[in-house]
DNA sequence: AGCCGGATTTTCT
DNA sequence: GAAAATCCGGCTT
């Protein structure tokens, strides 16, 4: 069942995540996070993993049962549970095989507001309530029940769409955050100086050390 | 504003 | 059995 959706916001093709996630990231900058209850938010922090090409993405080793999605057809929603209570919500890109996927961080909240908050009660400002991918899913309601789930022809009733906005011309560009491996690729976007995306970050605030 | 530790459980080695 | 694509609260500057 489709999503109500206002006039001038398009689902994107499916064509539009069938590229490496180093190129279709920086292109989800400013697309809409649209849940059929009303809930929706700008995209405005990204991060692309690849996949046996990339030691940091969960894909890397191939196939298992928790990363199935990643290896499926792009366009569809890959979720993974982390730290025992998390989770995490990504946009399988490239080719059905390849494991690509880009790790949606941070969403600027911009409709069911009143929902977003109900469902992030520890947040003290709005700024908070979707600056992480933890909090950005939490903020959504994405579990693991929305693994798989279609995001070009919605069967979940979750998509991603265009405003018409378009994505910074030069969006700035950092390391990606709370891995530890391949720690010197540069493969986090988001929109420059954006109030919803955490403070500016130079460096990880907190960088773990590989186990030796 | 930054650093630190605890929570909590799935996943794969 | 250890690490994990994190978050939060509490403590120190």
């Amino acid at each position: 069942m489709p999503i109500p959706l206002p006039a001038h916001w398009t689902l994107l093709p499916r064509d539009f995540y069938r590229r490496h996630p180093t190129e279709v990231a920086p292109q989800l900058l400013n697309k809409i996070l649209v849940r059929d209850d009303g809930r929706a938010g700008r995209i405005v922090e990204v991060e692309a993993y690849a996949g046996s090409e990339d030691p940091a993405a969960h894909s890397h080793r191939g196939p298992t049962r928790r990363n199935a999605t990643m290896f499926g057809e792009p366009g569809h929603l890959y979720v993974y549970f982390t730290y025992g209570m998390h989770w995490g919500s990504n946009a399988v890109c490239g080719d059905i095989g390849q494991g690509a996927g880009v790790l949606l961080r941070a969403i600027e909240p911009l409709q069911g507001l009143d929902l977003i908050r109900s469902a992030r009660p520890g947040a003290r400002r709005d700024r908070d309530l979707a600056n992480g991918p933890g909090k950005l899913s939490q903020a959504m309601g994405i579990t693991g029940e929305f693994d798989g789930a279609d995001l070009v022809a919605p069967d979940r009733g979750l998509a991603i769409v265009d405003d018409g906005t378009s994505p910074p011309d030069t969006p700035a560009v950092g390391p990606r955050i709370g891995i530890s491996q391949a720690i010197d690729f540069h493969w986090r976007w988001h929109v420059p100086g954006h109030p919803h995306v955490p403070a500016w970050r130079p460096h990880p605030s907190k960088r773990r050390t590989p186990l030796k």
